[in-house]
DNA sequence: CTCAGTGCAAACGATTTGCAGGGCC
DNA sequence: GGCCCTGCAAATCGTTTGCACTGAG
């Protein structure tokens, strides 16, 4: 694990949620991410694994999507992308072009906001649903 | 009203909605719509609003804004332009910068996707917040 | 007249929360 | 031993939907 505030707990139920989050790629749910965990910890409760989603996320460790859904995603990936999400399917996939600083110097100046971030979300459709269709 | 299909009535609920919608820069929630929907025609029901936003949307005579918070939100102008969220307060308001097709272009080469639209999605500290803090 | 659209209320799905007990530090 | 964290279940919140009725075309 990363680094930890002084008063947060390593519970082996935070542990694991990390450790799996960091196995995929997917960019799951909360439920789907319950459903991963519950395979090495049966008796964990839904409640728990967004508490600590919410916890890890607040602190930098995972990063919490808002791509459109219903849905929120996480990901255990921090390095700076942005994504895409298939139209078809909701499929949720990285895209690794280099961040544009351009855009928040336009929008800086377009707007008297103290711009913190910026993320792009594509949509489109995957290569597996084209081909499907 | 822009065009309506063949089937599509042109109801006093559905008129008021739009004009309210395009009356205000805010990006209201549907709630917010119907708030203000209601002192027009008291006895709208919020289905009927949400029912609503849902099919001026799927038609692109308005857009469905999906910028992170709880609720979905609506803009009635539908000219292309990105959008900054205000991490106090929640405010929603328009980027009017070009928007880069740059970006499209560096993500379709980098996966493998039909690329379909972006959206930057800025957020930041309104002048309001940053003054208040 | 017909059928898309409405009001209303109940249903739904994602997320949050209160609480009593448990286990990390 | 304190108190952060957990499991569990009920509560909450945004949104959707079923149904009988209404009104636009």
């Amino acid at each position: 694990m990363h680094r930890l505030d002084k008063n947060m707990r390593l519970t082996s139920q935070r542990q694991v949620i990390l450790e799996e989050l960091r196995k995929v790629k997917s960019h799951p749910t909360a439920n789907e991410v319950f459903d991963m965990v519950r395979k090495r910890l049966p008796r964990i409760g839904l409640g728990t694994v967004y508490r600590n989603l919410d916890l890890l996320a607040e602190k930098g460790i995972i990063r919490k999507l808002e791509v459109g859904g219903e849905q929120k995603r996480f990901d255990g990936d921090t390095s700076p992308h942005y994504h895409i999400r298939c139209v078809e399917c909701n499929r949720v996939e990285d895209i690794f072009i280099e961040r544009s600083e351009e855009l928040e110097k336009s929008a800086a100046s377009c707007c008297n906001y103290q711009i913190l971030d910026h993320h792009v979300q594509f949509s489109g459709i995957c290569s597996n649903c084209s081909t499907a269709a």
